[in-house]
DNA sequence: TCGATCTTTCCTGGTT
DNA sequence: TAACCAGGAAAGATCG
């Protein structure tokens, strides 16, 4: 069962909880979970066991409170919760004993980098969503080196505190951005790859097939590029 | 196991 | 001359 909206997990999440976090350009605090989390019912659990994934720390006057953890499997109740939108990880929810209550549950959660700030969530009750999302690669062992290169150059200009230095938009609202320092990009992207063979020469051979799938357009100009239209989640949250 | 996808690597030739 | 761009070809890695 595929649940197309994603739904904010009403779970209580702790330090110790999670590995690591991420904050999104709006603020928004995310945690990773670094083992599965047992729901308030015994025989749910969310689980990072074969996939990562990350959950939005949501400000409590938006967190659904409530006494017991939703039915999993009741599409009814996950609407209700449905605030985000923009999609990039999958969530496996494990029951804990199979034979009793059938496969895993898979659902998607909203992009590290696309939540929207909470004023700005719109509730949304498209369920064509996930049908736009690329095949999401997830492995734990994979952990960190799963993002595609596209995605990993949007995330670099979505943190530009962190990374004006290396890449940098020429034009945010087009959708066009410039690469600063292309020998420090592409060491970044090798230490991301854990290849120290990576250069910006075949970096950008592997952005110039983005050309044929519709992720990157070409633009004019030296070490520009501009997202095409198959590059999602690099727009600005407030223009959604 | 296999096909699809996404790089990665190497290459030639052209431009800035 | 160095850095970059364009794109063909093939191989590697990973996934479903």
């Amino acid at each position: 069962m595929y649940f197309q909206q994603p739904p904010v997990i009403p779970i209580h999440c702790k330090l110790g909880d999670y590995d690591s976090t991420a904050t999104t350009s709006n603020g928004t605090e995310l945690a990773m979970l670094s083992k599965p989390i047992m729901s308030e019912r015994s025989d749910i659990f969310l689980g990072s066991r074969d996939t990562e994934f990350f959950l939005p720390i949501i400000p409590t006057t938006f967190h659904p409170i409530e006494t017991d953890f939703p039915e999993m499997r009741d599409s009814h109740l996950y609407a209700e919760h449905s605030i985000f939108k923009g999609l990039l990880a999958t969530v496996t929810t494990y029951h804990s004993n199979p034979e009793q209550v059938g496969p895993p549950v898979k659902q998607v959660l909203p992009s590290i980098d696309f939540l929207m700030s909470p004023n700005k969530i719109k509730c949304s009750t498209d369920v064509k969503q996930h049908e736009k999302l690329p095949k999401c690669r997830t492995n734990p062992q994979r952990r960190g080196q799963s993002i595609h290169l596209w995605e990993f150059i949007r995330d670099l200009l979505l943190n530009p505190t962190e990374n004006s230095e290396i890449l940098r938009w020429e034009n945010r609202r087009a959708g066009i951005f410039r690469v600063v320092k292309s020998n420090a990009f592409a060491q970044l992207w090798g230490s991301k790859k854990n290849n120290k063979g990576m250069n910006y020469e075949k970096l950008s051979r592997a952005l110039r097939h983005y050309y044929k799938t519709g992720i990157l357009e070409r633009v004019d100009g030296r070490l520009t590029y501009k997202f095409g239209q198959k590059a999602y989640g690099w727009e600005e949250a407030w223009s959604l």
